[in-house]
DNA sequence: GATGAATGAGCCTTCATTCAT
DNA sequence: TATGAATGAAGGCTCATTCAT
């Protein structure tokens, strides 16, 4: 019982973050804003993270490995490539479409000082099974032999940036547009 | 001589700001930072820009300006679709690896609020001429029929983050990466 | 007892405050030397007033509403007119005397557009009382038939000034003077 | 011609400070606001005054010595007593009604330890004429053997301060209101 | 664990004053 | 004389962080 609060306020605290920063940006989201926003004291926060840079980098890694983690939903390593990568890409999408807040969050944090290069390279780590299976695509002669950067960028990225452009212009993606989409994604990497 | 000297003094505290945040971070470049940095006085940063957002907004301003000019050298409206569009890839590739200092600084501040809306709309109507080329290349059926944003997103976003990824992590792009990221570029969205 | 503590210390900063204001000015009296004076943190000023601005306000508006307070007591309002204006003007002139800093800053502030118009108001209507004796008096014939404020002007306006020009002088107002005072104030108003 | 030019520019300073430090109070008036409004460069305010402080003062001092000469106007030290009075008390009445600024500024300094006290002595002294008047009246038996100070308090504060706040109401005096207040005046220190 | 009043270092900005021209 | 760009000390205020309760 006493656990379960525990994780309510520090889930409070992490939500409330990410809606602040959103919309205000780091430096103008003070951690009494933050603490307001999750109904908690301004003290509390430090209970459960040392500083305004550690809830910013916990709040970002947690982001990054559920976004890690939700990419290979129904994706399993013995799928054909193709298949695999089309699930994995719609994932993507999935994500983006599903939680714009915390992908913006993301993008928000990736190109600051603000978060640690370590934290920043757990990132990449975590689609580790992405990778193993655009190698195993370059083995069987199916994909482009890239290296993982140019595969992700023209593959993944790119639809990345439309989600996140028609969101902001809040039109939203057709399904002719999603399908011409990933065309262009798996013509760029494929054989 | 007098002008000169004025210039000199705009000049050097938006070089000051643009390396200052960069290696900082927006919330730890103070005023006073960036003033000695610049050579000048904190009050001096007042005589040139209103407040340190108008600061950080005209430096991002003239840097989209200064972009959008320099992907169109050697560019221009009557060459034919193919070669124009190499032109202006090259020019893209060649302003992030000449100047990633100021491409890092505008990707920062890109996903921020700090940015006024306004200000970050100027810098997407600067590259009109890339969008007529694309328009003309559609009409000549040798572009696909996507929207801008889409073509921006296949053939553009991919070498910027490219180049800014090798540089961060101190490996340069060989050219045959190069020729194969002009290719697949060309390819995602060429018919 | 924790209440206790939270009045004292907001006392304590706008006692500060009058004294500091008093002794240097306004313009020359920083917040940080006000909190200094009042022994507190500079910061904590604000958990207690909005602005420097609203912190002179404040003290302005708390002075003007503890004199109104003042100027009446012992003053009930079925007293025969002369004995009512007797006891006023005495009140008038034992807070001036007992409260010097008080009635300075008071003053200080009166000529200033330092405080806002709405505040200035609130203390006009706090005298009402005196007012509507002036009136029954001049319905009972005992009084002039001036406007308010003439009969402010030459029946309590004269005494404030005596005081506090008697105190800026370190010279004390002998029995006979203010016996003498308040003959010519009754006499300038009286029929 | 150059005296006149200069003089026009001490002028042009003075009648500027008036102006700024009325509206916007002394402490939100900058020099830079000043020379702005009296079309000279802030450095040239300091070709005429040496601080902002010496400019107030000379101000406050020179206005006061204006005051001080204007109250005379069609006086002269053999007129009887009542005749002298009456001149001078219209001449104090006329002064507020004509020179609302210069009265309000001389105000909103009186009370303020910007003013040093050797400055404010001086518009003390210069009403030796009217302490003159006095004396001899009350020589004569005509005025009541008070203090200078109290048959000032009596006589002219209050329609000092009448005129002041019928200019703030923007409502003007009657010459009835006048006449009465000129007799309440009179009667308050006339035996 | 939780609070929130209190802290005080440090930020952005202003502005009286100077000085090279 | 006159200028006005430049200075930099100092001010009002914020906010990450602490600690007594």
């Amino acid at each position: 019982m006493e656990k379960v609060k525990v994780q309510n306020k520090r889930e409070a605290i992490l939500k409330a973050t990410l809606k602040m920063v959103n919309n205000h940006g780091f430096h103008a989201a003070p951690m009494s804003m933050i603490s307001k926003q999750a109904g908690v004291s301004p003290g509390t926060i430090y209970l459960y993270f040392e500083s305004k840079e550690d809830l910013i980098n916990t709040l970002y890694s947690e982001l990054k490995a559920k976004f890690a983690e939700m990419i290979f939903n129904g994706f399993s390593s013995d799928m054909a490539v193709g298949d695999g990568f089309r699930v994995i890409w719609r994932n993507v999408l999935n994500y983006k479409c599903d939680e714009p807040e915390e992908a913006l969050f993301i993008e928000q944090c990736d190109n600051t000082p603000m978060i640690s290069d370590e934290n920043r390279h757990k990132g990449v780590l975590a689609i580790q099974p992405l990778y193993d299976l655009w190698e195993r695509g370059q083995r069987e002669g199916i994909i482009k032999p890239f290296s993982r950067i140019m595969l992700f960028s023209f593959s993944l990225l790119p639809i990345l940036y439309l989600v996140k452009e028609s969101l902001k212009r809040n039109v939203s993606l057709s399904d002719i547009d999603i399908e011409n989409a990933y065309n262009a994604s798996w013509d760029a990497i494929s054989l």
